[in-house]
DNA sequence: TCTTGACTTGGACAAGGTCCATTGTAGGAT
DNA sequence: ATCCTACAATGGACCTTGTCCAAGTCAAGA
């Protein structure tokens, strides 16, 4: 364990975060002023690997990290501002693909991404 | 319509078509040698506004262009190979997520990824 | 102190995508 | 038939995101 390490590891701490690694780059530069871009991306390659933190993308752009791995989770997305809320459909997200639409997959998990507006953009109109 | 659009549209064409832009572009090519990236990106952004090609993305990096825009429905990703079919789980994504998980978001659509071995995979230890 | 090995750094590089000034073209007006 | 005009296509610059690698740094053990 580094400093570099233990600063990453920081910034992605807390619920409902979901930086970029360009994000967690910038706020270990804050509390570390050098530390270099490969050693973030080296870093988040860890702890996804390790199963510390979860990899995904909302829009096909910048991955994203979160760090709630150890309770299985889905994301809610904002159509208009990007917000990304944490939610937990009831339920085993698998069980509803009937075994004549698996094509002979065996098939182990199920990613989601629930879309709409949050409270703040369906009021402002959008 | 020009021919530059009209080839876009015709390699689009068929089932579990699920190709990135630059694969697009490559078989366009064969067809009209000189057609540019740019105008099948172009032609791809507004198939996408219409509503005729839905865009989408399974790991990240490249987006894909799906033609099956009018019958609602998934997809279902090998973690090997990266194949791709289109699936329809039964009942609605949406209704598996309680008020209580929604943050006062206004929910309007579910994009689910299953993910898992093809039996091609599968079958070959992987 | 010297050696060793893992970690970090910075810069080059690659993939995917966007932007924009210029060029081409089809159809209506003259 | 020719000119005008609007819109589409082109090609290249450029941006973002991410990966790779050679060289530098550092801590611990011999």
């Amino acid at each position: 364990m580094t400093s570099q390490r233990r600063v990453v590891a920081e910034v992605l701490a807390g619920d409902h975060v979901h930086l970029t690694a360009d994000e967690v780059h910038a706020r270990a530069v804050e509390r570390l002023p050098e530390i270099a871009r490969a050693t973030v991306y080296n870093t988040l390659g860890e702890l996804v690997a390790l199963g510390e933190v979860v990899e995904f993308s909302t829009d096909g752009r910048a991955k994203r990290y979160d760090p709630n791995a150890h309770r299985a989770h889905q994301h809610l997305v904002c159509s208009g501002c990007g917000l990304i809320r944490d939610v937990r459909p009831a339920g085993d997200p698998l069980a509803v693909l009937p075994a004549e639409e698996r094509f002979g997959f065996a098939v182990e998990k199920a990613d989601v991404t629930y879309r709409g507006l949050c409270p703040d953009c369906s009021g402002a109109g959008g």
